[in-house]
DNA sequence: TTATCATATTGACAAACTTCGATATATTAT
DNA sequence: ATAATATATCGAAGTTTGTCAATATGATAA
């Protein structure tokens, strides 16, 4: 449960809903990201940490970008522990 | 997305998920959650009313007595939301 | 090497959250 | 009406979280 917990904190913040918004039509870098967002940079990397951590995000380092893209297992575990809990309710 | 937001911010709680689980099967009188808990009963109130809030739980006063039961109405829209997250990425 | 750019880390502060004891409210029983 | 019980609200203490400026790290370019 302490992993689905970590999955569900990071996923109670509007900044990094929006990240995974923005990476929903598919990979993005740091940079582009942060474009998009009215956020610092620390605050940026701050998040990212949190959401890969949480395993909803994967990072892929390119030179001195890193890119971001949404984490499919992860994303997959936490949508199966909610259908979980609704199925054979009753 | 303030919606789902909400909901993800009651997931992310250690007790909130204990709470949920505890009423996977079938409706509880709070009386009953708070004796399976190690914590106080304003406590108890406290998570209840995020929980309800967030609709994930529904409520239904007879008595004296609050009996809790999962809203799968609550738990199906941010399923969905994960889910919508998940397609036609890429 | 030195300069520049992208990202990460540190440190500090304010806001939000969790928790509980004390107390209030509401319902039932006597 | 009074007492007892279940739950909610209040107020305060301690903890966690989000944020940014300053700085560090790592990579490329000159």
């Amino acid at each position: 449960m302490q992993k689905e917990m970590k999955a569900f904190k990071a996923l109670g913040d509007e900044n990094r809903l929006t990240i995974l918004s923005l990476l929903y039509g598919g990979e993005k870098c740091a940079c582009m990201l942060l474009e998009e967002m009215k956020i610092s940079q620390p605050t940026l990397s701050h998040h990212m940490k949190i959401l890969c951590d949480a395993n909803l995000v994967e990072s892929r380092k390119e030179g001195k970008w890193m890119h971001y893209r949404l984490a499919e297992n992860g994303l997959r575990d936490i949508t199966d522990f909610l259908q979980n809990l609704m199925t054979k309710e009753e």
